[in-house]
RNA sequence: GGAGAGGUGGGUGAGUGGCUGAAACCAGUUCCCUGCUAAGGAACCGUACGUUAAUUCGUACCGAGGGUUCGAAUCCCUCCCUCUCCGCCA
């Protein structure tokens, strides 16, 4: 959710860098709606007031053994003048809501403008893609290589397409990512481990902005029209941690909360069918390993680069090639103000693959959330700043894995630091 | 799943129809006092929106949403959540 007073105030102006991420905001309506919102809540409100007078006066009167009765008559009309101005007022704030609850968060200046993914801007890169002697095969391919790893046909009997079966050695090296990642971050990077729900209600999913919007890119455990109850699956861990603070105010003394995850993430996922149908990349569920900072209003960018420091620092340990993107004002999510993105090389794509996006939210979600905190000697709590990234998505580094540390032979070499989490395992045999 | 008890400001916790935006205590802020420390005293101290020269005034908010009433934290209904006991269960 935007500053209301930007809305009010600088209309123009904001709906101008708006269109620069490709939304349209309806000046004219909101314009209008405002207006009449202004005079509309002057009008209850004095209407309130009166009513408010008249019933002191009637309470004093009875206090004092008077006749109210005289004064009962002069409420008269009032309650049904309020009851419809409150009516209209009410119906007013819900389109206003429903507006404001649509429109994205303003980019950074030091965003790129574009329009899509082709507009992104490359800031660096670890590592040259390695060259190979024999021809690199995609993560598919090198598991169909090894005695039992992925198995996407049991899978879709269980449930259909897009979910996977791990087996043996390959299910243990997912479970020895996992792992590795949460100890790095916790034992490195200063983050609390949390462990959270999987369902989540409506509120959280609106404090982080996947509704209203965004409701047909999850799943829902009942219908998603019916109201209140229903629990949705999380698209990511982003939505119970950073709904940690919601309506809630932190002490300035607890900030920078630095908090880590490792779970699984569903996504419905509508809009991608027909992309990567093969493999990992693109699946219903997936693990991953999220942090997340909830930091001061003057911290957050320099939280963005630690935040994807942090994550970087994984794929480094893995030695695994990767770029560093920062996407352009056309590609940024809905709620980010600046995202960078963690792109890997998958030598059987011959192409760098998105493994990580951390974003600093500013207050946008914050504002949704009602997240605040109290500064010290400061009259008003202040809204806190949130930032997300994935550290990093499990599946979509164990393809980077399977692809970057193929061997001739069929058999894949463990990354160093992965060996003390699957038992001294140096290497994955292939079939004999 | 069954029975009961509850949800009030940053925290604890009074308040059963009007003088309660809400006692008291704790925390916090400012000041006073005592040579440090400790203790003591006083004042201030919720959020949002509108309004104002102003912390001026107004409105709303006592889990959420409805209802009754001239008037609701207080009465009624629905929902959510918490706690205790029982049942079931990894």
């Amino acid at each position: 959710m935007l500053d209301p007073k930007l809305l009010r105030d600088d209309l123009a102006s904001t709906a101008q860098r708006l269109a620069a991420r490709g939304y349209t905001l309806d000046v004219d309506t909101l314009a209008t709606l405002e207006t009449r919102r202004k005079v509309l809540q002057a009008s209850t409100q004095e209407l309130q007031n009166e009513r408010n007078v008249r019933s002191k006066s009637i309470g004093k009167a009875k206090a004092s053994g008077e006749d109210i009765a005289p004064l009962l008559a002069k409420v008269g009309t009032l309650g049904e003048e309020l009851d419809a101005a409150k009516a209209e007022l009410s119906t007013l704030l819900a389109q206003i809501d429903t507006i404001c609850a649509g429109i994205p968060n303003l980019p950074h200046e030091s965003v790129p403008a574009g329009e899509d993914e082709n507009d992104n801007v490359e800031i660096s890169r670890f590592m040259t893609p390695p060259e190979f002697a024999f021809e690199p095969k995609d993560h598919v391919d090198v598991s169909a290589g090894l005695a039992n790893g992925l198995d996407f046909e049991t899978a879709s009997k269980l449930t259909g397409s897009r979910f996977v079966v791990m087996h043996s050695h390959i299910a243990a090296m997912h479970r020895a990512l996992a792992q590795f990642m949460l100890d790095t971050h916790t034992r490195q990077h200063g983050y609390a481990e949390v462990y959270v729900p999987y369902l989540v209600n409506h509120d959280s999913l609106f404090g982080t902005g996947q509704l209203p919007k965004f409701g047909a890119d999850l799943f829902h455990t009942q219908p998603a029209t019916e109201e209140g109850q229903s629990l949705s699956l999380i698209p990511t861990a982003e939505v119970p941690l950073t709904n940690i603070v919601r309506d809630s105010i932190v002490d300035e003394a607890q900030l920078p909360l630095k908090m880590t995850a490792h779970t699984p993430c569903f996504r419905s996922e509508a809009g991608s069918y027909g992309r990567d149908t093969r493999g990992l990349i693109r699946q219903h569920q997936f693990d991953k390993v999220e942090l997340v900072q909830i930091v001061k209003p003057e911290d957050s960018f320099a939280a963005l680069e630690e935040l994807t420091g942090h994550a970087e620092a994984i794929l480094q340990a893995l030695v695994l090639p990767y770029r560093k993107m920062v996407l352009c004002v056309g590609d940024m999510g809905f709620g980010a103000c600046k995202t960078y993105d963690l792109e890997v090389w998958l030598p059987g794509q011959q192409a760098y693959r998105e493994i990580s996006s951390c974003s600093n939210m500013q207050d946008f979600q914050a504002r949704r959330m009602q997240a605040r905190y109290r500064a010290k000697g400061a009259k008003k709590p202040d809204l806190v700043h949130t930032l997300n990234g994935s550290g990093l998505a499990v599946g979509r580094t164990l393809v980077a894995v399977l692809e970057n540390y193929q061997q001739a032979d069929g058999s894949v070499a463990v990354p160093e630091v992965l060996q003390p989490y699957m038992n001294g395992l140096t290497v994955i045999p292939a079939n004999a």
